[in-house]
This record gives C-alpha cells, structure tokens and sequence, in this order.
DNA sequence: ACATTAAGTCAGCCTTGTTGACTTTCCAAG
DNA sequence: CTTGGAAAGTCAACAAGGCTGACTTAATGT
C-alpha cells in the first residue's frame, strides 16, 4: 500500500502523518458529524424545525438575555437568515424578546417555559449521544477529543468556546 | 456553580459525566466542524460548487468506479439529491459516468484530471487544518479523538467508515 | 443636530435537501 | 420466450435555510 505523504508546510515535526492518517480523520468527523446531528434532527422535523432552530434555541438557553447581535457573531450567519427562524420560534412562543431597558434598541433574548422544555428534548438526546461515545471512549479519549477539536477550530470561535466555559 | 447531571439510562458507569462537561462537548463539535469545513468551502465557492460537490468528489476519489447507488449509501442523501450535483460535476467535465459492462443500469463513477486537481486542493485544504491540529494536540489525543468519533457514530456509518480502512 | 448603531423587513437569489412520476435495464417465474 | 416486477438512474417541482442588497425605525452618542 503506497502511502504518499504530502510536505508539512513550515517547520518539520515530530510527528508523521501520512495523507490517510489524515483522511481517515477527515471522514471520522464527517460521519461521527451526522450521527451528532441525528437525534436532534428527528426529533425537529416533529415540531417543523430544523438545525437552524435547534442552534438558536441552543445558544439563548446557553446565554439567556442575549442580543441578537451577540447570537449573530455566535452562530456566524447573516441577520436575515437567523431573523427568520428568531421569528417564527417568537411567533411559537418558544423564545421571548425583550427591550433592553438600558439601550432601548436591543432585545434581550429568553427561552420561555415551551422553549425550555424543546432544549431539554433535544439536548438531552445529544447528550446521550455524547455520554455514550464518552463511556465508550473513555476518560483519555474524552481530553484528546477535546483538545483535538479546539485545535480545529478558527482562532475567534475557539475564543468564543473558551469565553463560554464558566457562563455567560 | 450548580452542577446538574441526568440520570443515565441503564447501567450506572464509572464516569461521572455533568451535563456541563456534555454539553462542552456538543459545542466543541459545533465549533470543530465549521472550521473543519471552512477551507474547502472557500475554495468550493471560488468554483460556484458546495459542500455537496465536495462529498461526491471526495468519495469518488476514495472509491473510484463506484454507482451510484454505492455513494448514495455511503453519502445517506436521496438518489434526486445527489444526481443534480453528479449531473453539474458530470457536465463541467470533473466526473466521467461509465456505463456498467455487467449491469447496463449501473454507471460507474471515476474522477477525471480536472475532477483530480479539485479533489487535491479540497482534501489539501483540510489536511493541512487536520494535520495542524493532529500536531497542535499530539499522538495520544489523536488517539482519543478518533475513539469518541467514531463511538458517536451511527452503527452502519461505522461500518462502512472501517470498511474503507483498507481501501474500496 | 447629525452620524452611528441595533434591530427588523422586503425582495430575490442559490444550494441542497425532499417527494413523486418516469424510463431503461435486468432478471426470474410462468 | 415473454412478461412483470425490481433496480438504477433521471426529471420536475417544492421547501428550508443560507446569502446579498436596500431600506425603515428607533435609540444613542458626539
């Protein structure tokens, strides 16, 4: 089996990985992605929602009170497309807006009791997911886990993860 | 800080897993995965194709000659779905559609040299992210990192990610 | 007073999923 | 041998959810 390995740019390492290494780590997220997204996704389609919900519905349980602003840098989508779907969960009565009282121009974003009770469904089931692939795994695996995605991630979200480490 | 846990369903374990450290781990995976895609959709844009283009280019390289049928078990989108892109990337000249010798219904798909050199560039693009994070975390968190993905997928994803382990 | 900012809206576009209906080809049972 | 179903692929039409651009409204700060 030819094993062709393509230059590390920069400063040659300690470690060597070769091109399938590395693709068999290109595919693992693909599909370890799509089971993440599985169970969530399933239980969505019954309300009429899809991802879109699911992460907004995510990020104000995760930092209630947030501006709109604030959700728009998290998720990294434009104003119209998260408007949308901000408000038909408002129209739902699963998230609530209010007016900031000190700048009157931002609302201020909460889930309300049904909202809640969606996040509870849906993230209840990916942390089962997640429970189970951590069991399975085990400790060690779980830090490696960890440290490997946070090195994936572009430099201001991974800001934005840590920030979000100890609340809001 | 108050620390929830849900009861985990079945067997208690060994790991003590809060909902905090699950839901860390959800976030991660969201963050991971818009980086882990940011490259090549830079690129893909460039060419006036998406993350759909990439998949089929991607696994038509991995699997060269497969049907149809094959990647759409392999990519779990619907026949309609994956035709419109086969169709686009057939007609710019990146993929050649073989009709089958044995089964005229099937059509062997195979990567032509310009299908080739998109390919390198994609799968180039994230190499390089994978191979710096692999590099940034190191070979023991290489190690867990595979582990939990590949616990969080879905059994027949599994079985198919370990079947291309050692080629077509 | 005026420029800037936050939020929201409308219109229109693209990608990529979906379902339903259809053709061509193959194979197996009568 | 023929014929009827199954399998592979294609076409049409629709929906979700991204995007850009232009614009309004209200509040803020200079």
């Amino acid at each position: 089996m030819a094993e062709r390995v393509t230059a590390g740019q920069g400063g040659e390492s300690l470690l060597f990985l070769t091109d399938e290494q590395l693709r068999k780590g290109i595919e693992a997220m693909f599909f370890a992605y799509r089971g993440f997204t599985a169970d969530p996704d399933r239980i969505l389609a019954k309300h009429g929602y899809g991802r879109a919900h699911h992460r907004a519905v995510h990020f104000v349980n995760r930092s209630p009170g947030t501006t709109v602003n604030n959700l728009l840098d998290i998720l990294g989508v434009t104003k119209q497309s998260l408007n949308r779907v901000l408000r038909t969960l408002i129209a739902d009565g699963l998230i609530e807006s209010r007016v900031g009282t000190r700048d009157k121009r931002e609302r201020h974003l909460y889930l309300t009791e049904a909202g809640v009770e969606l996040e509870q469904a849906l993230s209840e089931a990916q942390r089962r997911r997640m429970r189970q692939a951590f069991r399975d795994a085990g400790p060690e695996a779980v830090a490696g886990f960890k440290q490997v995605l946070e090195a994936m991630m572009d430099p201001e979200p991974r800001r934005q993860f840590n920030r979000m480490k100890d609340g809001s």
